[in-house]
DNA sequence: CGCACCTTTGAATGAGATCAAAGATGGTGG
DNA sequence: CCACCATCTTTGATCTCATTCAAAGGTGCG
């Protein structure tokens, strides 16, 4: 069945032609499982493969010296993973699954054929490898010099925006995450962000049952988090599709 | 006087072609200086120009909530600045020089008409946003849960290291950045910054003179600052020039 | 020369880490 | 279906690193 993740997104933000669509599906073509807690890239592999994410969800981490590790973003179905190596030849991370997961897999000279064939996708891509740069940016300003409250808040910000932007808008998420990992995300202990999120339930921000966390006033966590939201992905500059 | 910081910068990667070239000198043309202190863009500005910085040094920060700022990242000649609005209609990030500096302006639309043109340097422009995620990404690492003297350690690195890149290797820099400054890098305060360049200097690893920096021992300063060199771009995927 | 800004140093305070141990929870095999 | 074990969550007590507050030197620019 030859569908594309990405076309189900860029489609979102323009027309895709039907070459495009046609050239996004047959880049999705190979799919691969990966295991709950299994690693799909390790911190200097030399992979040559990039992923498109369809179901579950990832992180990617750096190993800190120290023994701890800090997780740098989370990526959700339609997420383009690996892109790293198309600037080095050792993977900088390691990315790992979250929960049972199903990627698609291409080599990157795919995505060079792409810039010469489809200038556009090239463009979109871009946009894309860009956004990631802000959103890491963003990361970085909520564990900056931001007390724990709002980076936790930040994170979970992260999380129900981006589940949104993918298309399930729920006020109630299952977040697979142990607080160990939240920890790893925010540069907090796991020690900490459980008290951060009991806080959060007792101020009546977010509600808690397990694993299971209800947004019960979404104003109030973004400004906890200083949390800006961005728009939507510019395509004014774009050149003409082909 | 046509030349291009660019040009010289991915020249050291592959063999421009006579067309390329030319692209990028023509896409560096108009010329703008900034002063000291200055803002080139301020954050949530509608701007649609893209920056390739000549000589001086920027950088990149956001507001923090309460009124702090964080400082994402430092620009040095031949640094391409601003690609955030490629995916996005307002700078997510105000832009700020650090010393008197000089820049190249063009509209973002011109990378439009690059992609077509010119999809191997589009590729290599992709990669320069896909190496500053990863720049960010690093950043992200010495910050979140590692002592301020790593963190410190870690801004000198990149420092010294990427005026190396630029093709200026001097163990010994005049840095212009206020200690100040330098804790809105690192996530800390002005006076531990200083605490820390002391306590570097007492452990021998670097030399103060005023601003001038000199650096004693950089296997030493590395490891502090638990930094990995990352390699050269990669190219081996890039699609064939025009 | 004088003023603004930056650096340096000391002392008190506090947010988050660390250490420790008691509940939940869920997956596995009997 | 239940018991068990590993893993995760929760809570308390103590400690530490960085912040905050304060004030005294430097430095360079107008």
């Amino acid at each position: 069945m030859g569908d594309s993740r990405l076309a189900e997104w860029l489609g979102r933000y323009v027309r895709l032609t039907e070459g495009e669509l046609g050239a996004l599906v047959r880049l999705e073509e190979q799919r691969r499982t990966v295991r709950r807690g299994t690693a799909l890239v390790q911190e200097n592999d030399a992979s040559r493969e990039l992923f498109v994410l369809r179901s579950g969800w990832l992180h990617s981490s750096v190993a800190l010296g120290n023994g701890g590790r800090q997780i740098m973003r989370l990526y959700f179905p339609s997420d383009l993973i690996c892109m790293a190596l198309l600037a080095f030849a050792e993977s900088p991370e390691t990315v790992t699954a979250v929960t049972d997961a199903t990627v698609s897999v291409f080599a990157r000279e795919r995505l060079g054929e792409l810039f010469v064939d489809h200038p556009r996708l090239a463009a979109m891509i871009g946009c894309v490898s860009v956004a990631e740069r802000v959103a890491m940016a963003d990361r970085l300003a909520s564990i900056g010099r931001t007390p724990a409250l709002a980076r936790v808040a930040a994170l979970l910000c992260e999380i129900f925006t981006r589940l949104e932007a993918s298309g399930e808008p729920r006020d109630e998420v299952h977040i697979p995450l142990t607080q160990e990992e939240m920890g790893d995300a925010t540069g907090l202990t796991a020690v900490h962000v459980n008290r951060m999120m009991r806080r959060l339930a007792e101020e009546g921000i977010i509600e808690r049952n397990g694993p299971v966390v209800r947004l019960k006033d979404k104003d109030r966590l973004c400004r906890q988090a200083n949390y800006t939201a961005r728009d939507a992905l510019e395509t004014a500059w774009l050149p003409p599709p082909r």
